[in-house]
DNA sequence: ATTTGCCATGAAAATATTTCCATTAATGGG
DNA sequence: CCCATTAATGGAAATATTTTCATGGCAAAT
């Protein structure tokens, strides 16, 4: 641990000013010329001043946060990569902010009322949920009155704070930037069963309308699961259909994981990836990087999620109850570009 | 000002234990009993210690901030009651914060350029965009470098932070609420142009799917604006569609102007509300308290926008630029019940 | 040229907060 | 039953930050 504590009197020095100059360039409590407030400014956020200023005032409200998660994605599992960084990246957060992670996996047979029960056995305060948004359980828990927050889920009822990809945006995005690369006819992987999914379906038509694609050159496709296996199916399905692709030259998946699959399945068909057709994903996991090809996908800030989701709960605490409206953050996805999307090879 | 500074000392003789250990209880730098811990911070909560704490994190970093509202949204205009209401409860906030707000009241023939200007030859050091989304405006302060924050917009690139309801759950939550009511049969009144109402309208839409409401049981009706006498003509030309209601016992309206203007068509007509139709709206303006019948609608949080705006701008000075995934918020509206809305009568 | 007054800054005093022990009480192993 | 150990807390020293007030410079007014 680096534990340099910047104080007011190191940024003084490094300025070149009085320590109270200092100070009241920060509070404002004196007139400060332009130029020495700026370059006090700029310091005070070089060295991280700000930052830890900003830190101290979230005080240790947090003691024990309660992670719950769905059993698959725990670290032992490697089947869900996403559920896996931002828990990762939670728990570092967690440590070095002093906060007692108790993780809760659920699983299918917990009822809701169990993990209400021990939630207010458990001496908790604070719920962070991850990637599982049941009615019920979310209504279960907003009974408990812990503050909650959900992350990567939808809760239509606004009944708990959450952090969530900018799905539907994001979708979008990409839709429209594989339109502008010269693709006439795209297909979308999906599945059912997340919500958040189908906010990515939604992007995706959305930005088809926007570039005019009429709906004869865009595809749907439903994969029973977001898994890869279920990916390479669904595609290698789609293939018998469609043996010499019909035009398409783009597919689009949901999820990285659906890309793989879906890699795979065009491998074994004999089409190369991206010369015959171009491969997204979304989600931007870190083995994306390392596959054969290298795939270009939406890459999700899921490291912001855990402290964006820890910032919630402290806020809620410090406000009573319900002076605070429900807080509902979408974190902005960006493209990565790698080999898996290239223009369409004109035939 | 009642200036009454709170500082540790108060709390730990509030609580009868050392300024140590209010300290060490803050902080977690000391083993603490839950008791004596649970009391500090429920003390220091209720004094407002944490609060002050929190705005203190906060320093000035923001000296002057630009507000770009559209024209017809100025005090002096009562057309817009929303924009009024955001922007008062923002120059509130920031006058407590000691920050300087240069209004930039932007007309239809200020060219994107023209704002991009004057923000940076004015020492502007962040944004607040209210109700405008024009993509050139937008991707022209973007260019600028300088934080910005858009409120009650869509920013569908992401280029910027931004603020707004949660249009699309507030409206199912209200079409369920209405078909959970009883009511079988309802009309939707919105306006095309901004992009934030089209979620209101997948909301509705969305609902009323849910709650397994026919295609045939909504119509939607499209104003040509969003002011009162926009929404009567448009009622009144349904009215004259449908006589005596075709079976519809509820209009829910995109914004309560419209809902003002509606129930005035509904009048002439000589309906009462809510005996003969319900009518809802959306935005919780203060007004419709007042209006005969009193309107009940789905209260936005607007107040809050303003804050939250001056949050995002500060943190994202305090992070460097590309560090932190563009921020989109949405705050919870609630339902308001007053009185134009009841069950329908049993005919 | 002198005065007035204000702006920007710094020195030092006043406050606020954290940290470093010391103390006490409880716990448990021998 | 004693000693070692640890959890909780307080007292006071050490730090950190804010506030008060003095001062030099500079520009406008006299």
């Amino acid at each position: 641990m680096t534990k340099k504590k910047v104080g007011i009197r190191d940024i003084s020095e490094r300025a070149g000013v009085a320590l109270s100059t200092v100070s009241h360039a920060l509070n404002g409590t004196a007139p400060i010329s332009d130029e020495v407030r700026n370059r006090v400014l700029a310091i005070a956020q070089e060295m991280g001043y700000l930052a830890k200023r900003q830190a101290k005032g979230s005080i240790a409200a947090l003691q024990n946060v309660m992670v719950i998660v769905p059993e698959g994605a725990l670290p032992d599992s490697d089947v869900n990569l996403v559920s896996w960084t931002i828990l990762s990246a939670l728990t570092r957060d967690c440590e070095t902010r002093g906060i007692k992670v108790m993780p809760f996996p659920i699983t299918d047979d917990h009822s809701p009322a169990d993990v209400a029960a021990a939630i207010v056995k458990g001496g908790i305060d604070g719920i962070i949920l991850i990637n599982d948004d049941r009615e019920e359980l979310l209504a279960a828990i907003g009974a408990t009155a812990v503050p909650a927050v959900l992350i990567n889920g939808e809760d239509p009822n606004m009944l708990m704070d959450s952090v969530t990809p900018g799905n539907r945006f994001a979708a979008m995005k990409a839709a429209k930037w594989l339109v502008e690369m010269g693709h006439q006819k795209i297909l979308h992987v999906t599945w059912k069963g997340r919500k958040t999914v189908s906010r990515r379906l939604a992007g995706f038509v959305g930005g088809c309308d926007e570039m005019g694609l009429p709906e004869a050159s865009r595809e749907v496709l439903v994969a029973d699961g977001y898994e890869p296996h279920y990916g390479e199916a669904a595609v290698r399905d789609w293939l018998e259909q469609h043996p010499d692709l019909d035009g398409f030259t783009a597919i689009f998946c949901a999820a990285d994981n659906l890309a793989f699959g879906a890699i795979k399945a065009l491998h074994a068909h004999g089409l190369r990836v991206p010369d015959d057709i171009s491969v997204m994903g979304f989600d931007g996991v870190a083995l994306g990087g390392l596959h054969a090809p290298p795939l270009t996908t939406i890459s999700v800030p899921l490291d912001q999620f855990g402290a964006e989701a820890l910032r919630l709960l402290e806020q809620r605490k410090i406000m009573q109850r319900d002076q605070r409206a429900a807080h509902r953050l979408e974190l902005g996805c960006t493209i990565v570009e790698r080999k898996s999307v290239s223009r369409p090879k004109k035939r």
